[in-house]
DNA sequence: CTGAAAGCGCTTACAG
DNA sequence: CTGAAAGCGCTTACAG
């Protein structure tokens, strides 16, 4: 490991213009510049990383945004928030989360303004209304500040980068699982959003596009509910109780819970194949009795941990993702692994200290 | 944040006593030390890891053993090993990673000896033949040097902590995903090992567990073969040939792609559904053609990232796990999402710089 | 344009 | 048992 030290001494320099140079600073002559250029190379050296923060002791803070609804899904993303600051606290890095009510997108773009103001160095959010923020997103990030979107992408928005799912793909998850489960044959129901969300609308491509590889197949019909899963229950209830051929149901959207009590009181537990996401203390205990046949996840902890992380190589060394797009796993959760995701945060602990 | 000077500064002082009680040396009085320890406490005080380790610049020399096959499964744990180097590099952590031969165990228990002497600080090890370490172990860890276990645990040792899977439920595990795709219902074959490999029949026992749960399917025959998975292709394909009642195969070792494509040949793709272990770019491509199920993995990267982490916390700062048992997380592959394991480390170097 | 010097927060011989 | 001091590698006012 060689330092600037050595590097002056051969040159017959000062430390001071040694450091000069690797820092851009200009006022050095030009001939100076490039001796210590040339030198810097041959003895291939690698800056201290522990000194130089030491001596920069850049204080950075960091805000994290997301929405009010599941709870249990952005507590995970909140745990990967805190895992992430927990390590980064030593080098003095300020984490804020905030979180906004889900049935009012508009806060997120006011707060977004205020903490603009408030002198955060960078900012994470999940966006609840994607449309309303790109304006915004862009305006901070021309002044500035570098944004990580979490959760669902706004791929026009000038951002970092986007953290989170491909939610093509998670359609296909959930049909390849629920088609094998149903044995590649019988018919299914589709439960979605009646308001466009893209997302979501995504998934159900996703879906569609996978069970057209499975001619035995059928979608049996599509039912459309409001963001909060109202009349779930209801309504899946009565579809299965006057539609006996129906074997599995696709759940688009938050709303596995109540779909799966829906299949008990229809006494259909493993007669109907129920497929869905996110994963929560009430889901693993539906699975556990069957009600559930598998739930599709992706990496809620890891969105949160990541976001945070790469925003502070930003800062702290101007490092920009590889790739603008940075696709979480996605996780088949079945009723026998579901522990350890429901835990991943506890077993992620035991290495953070 | 507090630092050392503060503390020392409030309480009357020197910030070396302040920093003796921090990394618990001896020579400080008993009361002195309460006095320290309230003080840090109360301030909250984390302390800077860049004057940290600018200031300690010990080396490190960690050493990682496994064992040749399967080729693939251990090329993940190296990724996650060399991960865990690159972070710890600019600390001044070296880390070596041996290979011996999978037939002869005995090679692991001679590069222990040699390891001790060589003055390596650390050693993670996966075990060949777990019976044959348990002495050299327990002498490695009484001459002060740590040792993590990983893939496969030999909780009698004397070790910092086991990082890999709970077996019995990998066995669960499969069994549930096997069944679901039978449609709880039909015959099974159970392909093992005839040695007494104890991971393995952890996973059988696991797998004939959850089975009871099942009434529907039977297991109509066990067939064992070596650890090279000789024969498998041929017995697959005759089994198959002569019983066609036969509807699920359970691989419990390493020979997913011979059973594979005995399926295929057999014209048996999605009739016969077949779950087993680990992915392999030859896997995930019998996964694309049906031919086989799905599949279990156990987190082979963080298996050979956390050895090293956990090693190195352990070494720097004698931390040592909450927990002397660390389970990786049981994951469900299917094509869909295959891809994303298959390519884990490029995802993770996105962060690592 | 450049050097000498101070200092970031911490640990650890060295005296006492 | 404890304090004073040196020093890790680096950056950056401050003089000149």
């Amino acid at each position: 490991m060689t330092t600037t030290s050595e590097i002056a001494k051969k040159l017959g320099i000062s430390r001071g213009t040694v450091s000069r140079v690797i820092n851009n600073h200009p006022n050095v002559k030009e001939e100076t510049r490039q001796r210590v250029l040339e030198a810097l190379k041959a003895s291939n050296y690698i800056p201290n990383e522990a000194a130089r923060s030491l001596v920069m002791k850049r204080e950075f803070k960091i805000a994290v945004i997301v929405f009010s609804e599941p709870k249990f899904f952005w507590r995970q993303v909140e745990l990967g928030v805190n895992s992430a600051h927990n390590e980064l606290k030593p080098q003095g890095v300020k984490v804020e989360y905030f979180v906004t009510d889900i049935l009012n997108p508009g806060e997120q773009l006011e707060l977004l303004k205020d903490l603009a103001k408030q002198g955060f160095d960078a900012i994470a959010i999940a966006p609840n209304n994607p449309l309303l923020l790109v304006e915004q997103i862009d305006a901070i990030s021309a002044s500035n500040i570098p944004v990580v979107i979490i959760n669902v992408d706004i791929p026009t928005a000038n951002r970092l980068c986007y953290v989170g799912c491909n939610y093509m793909h998670s359609g296909s998850l959930a049909c390849e699982i629920l088609a094998k489960c149903m044995n590649y044959n019988g018919n299914v129901v589709i439960l979605t959003l009646q308001d466009q969300v893209i997302a979501i609308e995504q998934r159900v491509t996703g879906f569609r596009h996978e069970l057209s590889n499975y001619r035995d197949i059928h979608i049996d019909q599509v039912c459309r509910f409001n963001r909060l899963a109202e009349g779930v229950y209801d309504e899946v209830y009565s579809i299965l109780k006057n539609n006996p051929e129906i074997n599995g149901i696709y759940v688009s959207f938050g709303a596995l819970e109540q779909t799966a009590q829906a299949v008990i009181d229809a006494n259909l537990v493993n007669k109907v194949k129920v497929v869905g996401y996110d994963l929560s203390e009430t889901i693993y205990d539906y699975m556990k009795k069957g009600a559930i046949t598998a739930t599709v996840c992706h990496e809620p902890f890891n969105q949160g941990y990541f976001a945070v992380k790469i925003l502070h190589n930003y800062l702290r060394s101007g490092i920009t993702p590889n790739s603008t797009i940075l696709y979480t796993k996605l996780e088949a959760i079945f009723a026998a692994n579901a522990g350890y995701y429901l835990n991943e945060h506890k077993y992620i602990e035991l290495l953070h200290l």
